[in-house]
DNA sequence: ATAAGTTTTTAGTCTTATCTAAAAATAAAA
DNA sequence: TTTTATTTTTAGATAAGACTAAAAACTTAT
């Protein structure tokens, strides 16, 4: 039985990894985790133990293929209580996570491969995430960061790179959402400000906004 | 914040007070809840601490106001859930409850209220069971064992009392849910066993499934 | 009323998941 | 290549929840 700790861990372990791809070091964990360094070790031990990564001491962590499995699984439950939230129950893509956080941990097979089934088994949560279908497979398309393009250029925004409900509600109140088409009207030097272009509004938006917001070049 | 395991503790205290209305006893919660009566005295002093329970040492125990308002509450989301299996989910009545028993501990008032929205506010359970609204509030209806009907005498299967896996595969076996008319053709004093007529078939069934079958009479 | 039996509580241990503080290993600078 | 700084691990402590064994309190029965 695998608990609900470490399943968080897994989840951590995963996203970090495509980052680090020869090792997620302790302390990476541990910032995003909110934790300690020294609990990230006792935990790497145990899932050392368990054969869900691979860890060897000063030398960061890796998942193994079972490791991978769970925390593969572990996002597809996310993601499907996500849309599930959005499309079921009113809630708002700025709400979604943190309830899915909670729901991901119930350990019930059929109970999630109906909920795929009940949402129509879709491809994609509410910040544009792709969903690992029962065998964990799923595509990941290409997409930017809206701070790399240059001025004239136009994409599809397809994702977030931070789901933060303060982020979230920003983008609500300027019309930002997954689908809009954005254009780069120009790129202000002195601060990295954008001047962007959405369904014939422009306004400014500051570097921070734009190093989170993916785009799909068009 | 409520543990899932007070949580837990709260609704064993509240189910027995129906039957003990003067005060729980701590063997009785340890039965019910699969564990040692050690375990429930060191919960009973931490539920007394945090004022949801009315404890005295020898003395039983009782659920305050706000003890009960929890405990319902608690009820109100298992229910619910157990609803949404069945609905939703294309769970049999005897899948739900394990399930459910998980779900249950997910805090969120929107998810619970929207959840009952999605299910149109049903009222029963699918073993029967009232759900109580938002506020607490529900009506109990008047039902009565099947053991204790007499020879001719009709009623509605409108709930069980045991709601294990075992048992209502049997009444799926049988064919007996809710809603079903079941007529007490023959009772036999021997072994307690009662013939039983639903929809044109005849059968024998042990006395002790019969004390576990809730009828409302007509 | 006393003894025997039952229930409940206490005392002490274990596991899981945290934490702080200090030691050890690695990485960066001088 | 030493010294310094940073990262990581160990050691020891704490809190929640569970357990066993034994003591204490209540109940029955003689
Ligand atoms: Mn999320
Ligand atoms: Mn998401
Ligand atoms: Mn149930
Ligand atoms: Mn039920």
């Amino acid at each position: 039985m695998i608990t609900f700790s470490e399943e968080n861990y897994l989840k951590a372990i995963y996203h970090h990894s495509k980052d680090y791809p020869n090792g997620v070091s302790t302390n990476a964990i541990a910032k995003s985790m909110c934790t300690k360094a020294s609990s990230v070790t006792d935990m790497l031990k145990k899932l050392s133990e368990k054969k869900l990564v691979n860890y060897k001491k000063y030398q960061g962590v890796l998942l193994t293929k079972q490791g991978e499995k769970k925390a593969v699984n572990l996002i597809r439950r996310h993601r499907l209580w996500e849309v599930f939230l959005l499309e079921k129950l009113n809630f708002t893509w700025d709400e979604v996570h943190e309830v899915a956080e909670e729901l991901e941990h119930i350990k019930s097979e059929k109970l999630i491969n109906e909920l795929d089934r009940l949402l129509d088994f879709p491809k994609k949560d509410p910040h544009g995430d792709p969903i690992p279908d029962k065998d964990g497979n799923f595509t990941k398309d290409i997409k930017v960061l809206l701070s790399t393009l240059n001025e004239k250029e136009t994409g599809i925004c397809v994702g977030v790179n931070d789901t933060s409900t303060d982020f979230l509600k920003y983008l609500n109140k300027q019309n930002i959402a997954i689908g809009k088409h954005i254009t780069v009207v120009e790129k202000e030097v002195f601060d990295g400000s954008i001047l962007i272009k959405i369904e014939d509004n422009q306004f400014y938006i500051s570097h921070q906004i734009a190093k989170n917001l993916f785009l799909q070049l068009q």
